[in-house]
This record gives C-alpha cells, structure tokens and sequence, in this order.
DNA sequence: CCATTAAACACCC
DNA sequence: GGGTGTTTAATGG
C-alpha cells in the first residue's frame, strides 16, 4: 500500500459552515457575509507545521475550521514558551491587525489544521462599516486582555497544578473557543503543550482536578464540568 | 533535597 | 497504532 496515503477526512466542517456559524457574521448584512465569503481564503498547515512566525508581517486575521493550534514564542535559551491554544471555531490575530509592526508570537498546528485566512483590507472594511463586529472584535479582546492577566498572576504564583487548571479554563472559554462544547476530545501530551508541561506531570494534574470535582478525564480527551472553578482553582 | 522530566516499557483502547 | 499509566535514571533549582 501507498505509504504517502492520507485518510481522506470526512471533513466534518465546511470552511463556509464555519464562517456562517461564527459569532461574528451573524450582525453582518448580506452583503458584508458576500464579501467575506468571496476573500477568506482555505489553507492547511499539516501536525507540527507553522501557521505564522514570529516577526512575520501580519495579512490576515485568522481562524481554526478544524484542527488545534498553539500560541507560542521561543525564549533566548530555545525554550518554548506557549501563550494559549486555538480549536475549531476560534479566530485571531486581531490585536496584531489593529496596529503596525510584525508578529509577537508564532502559531504552531498540533494536530493537522485547516485554516480560514481573512485578508487584513477586509478585516479593516468590516471594522469601518459594521457596529456589531466591532462589539465583538472589542469583546474578543477584553477576554484576551483578561486571559493574559490570568497568565500573569498563575507564573508568578508557580503552581503548576493552578497553571493547568487555568490553561483549560482558557481553552474553555467560550469567547476564546467559541462552539467548545464540554466534552473535548485531547490527548493529555497536547495539553503538556499548551501548559509547558510534560506528559506525566500533566497526567498528575488531572488527576488533582478530577478529584477536585472540575473535570473528568477520560481516554484520549477530558470533559469540563466547572470552568469557572477551573478558573479560580489555587492549589 | 525536592520536583520535574525524558526515556522506556507495558497495557488498553 | 496511538494514548495512557508507571518506573527509572537524569536533571536542575
């Protein structure tokens, strides 16, 4: 058999599905969504490919159709450094669009990824004639805001177990990851990843949060059952 | 010291 | 074959 052959995945998503269900398009005139529709443009970044680098000019704004991404950046000693992780249904990149300069982080696919890539003239366009995507771009942001507070706060207090408690509450946020439902299905060395943390020591984690009553893991994946207590989880 | 981690291995989906 | 639990040896603050 062909050794190159890649399961033809039953594309369980539409990039189209994607756009027209995302928060965001739903304040948009018809023809706000016909532009949009005609200028995002599909891409797929194969497991362990680049997304977008670090020092990059900034083109697009972003969003996962399907797949699970990582922001990260690489510290002077060749440690890498993770921000936040992107899942189905997510978009960013609009805080690098809403100012000059290049990009601060690079994006990294943990699993293949397909991707809808919205060109920056057009972001620019919806932000100048729609009200409602400015609310929710301005929305998105305030999250983010709060989300990298909460990152702040949880390296200085250095406990590991609140890092990955709060990692997931981030994952978990519906403005972040909108469409997340509490089920996720992902491997625990992909939450390593997102966490800094390794296999077995995330594996610890979990095991201190399910007994906390937060989540409950399962094979392959985990289910949520308070992001709020994930969110304030301390020791 | 203590916590963490990589590597290796054995199970279990 | 991939995900998971566990042990062991090495690492680093």
């Amino acid at each position: 058999m062909p050794v190159l052959a890649r399961k033809p995945a039953p594309a369980p998503v539409s990039m189209l599905d994607m756009i027209r269900t995302a928060p965001w398009t739903q304040a948009l005139t018809a023809e706000q969504m016909a532009r949009v529709e005609a200028d995002v443009e599909e891409r797929f970044v194969p497991k362990d490919g680049y997304v977008c680098r670090k020092g990059e000019p900034v083109g697009h704004w972003i969003g996962c159709v399907d797949g699970l991404l990582k922001m990260s950046s690489v510290s002077p000693d060749g440690k890498t450094i993770t921000f936040t992780g992107v899942l189905g249904g997510a978009w960013f990149g609009e805080g690098s669009l809403l100012k000059e300069g290049p990009r601060q982080y690079d994006v990294i696919a943990l699993r293949d990824t397909r991707l809808a890539f919205m060109p920056r003239t057009t972001f620019h366009w919806l932000l100048d004639n729609s009200i409602g995507f400015n609310r929710f771009v301005m929305t998105l942001l305030n999250e983010r805001l709060s989300m990298f507070i909460s990152l702040v706060e949880y390296d200085r207090m250095l406990d590991t177990n609140a890092r990955l408690a709060r990692c997931l509450a981030a994952l978990f946020n519906p403005h972040l990851n909108p469409g997340i439902s509490p089920q996720l299905k992902i491997s625990q060395e992909e939450i390593g990843y997102l966490a800094n943390a390794s296999r077995q020591r995330v594996n610890g984690a979990l095991r201190v949060l399910e007994e906390a009553g937060l989540v409950q893991v399962r094979y392959g994946g985990i289910t949520v059952l308070d992001v709020e207590g994930l969110r304030r989880f301390n020791g």
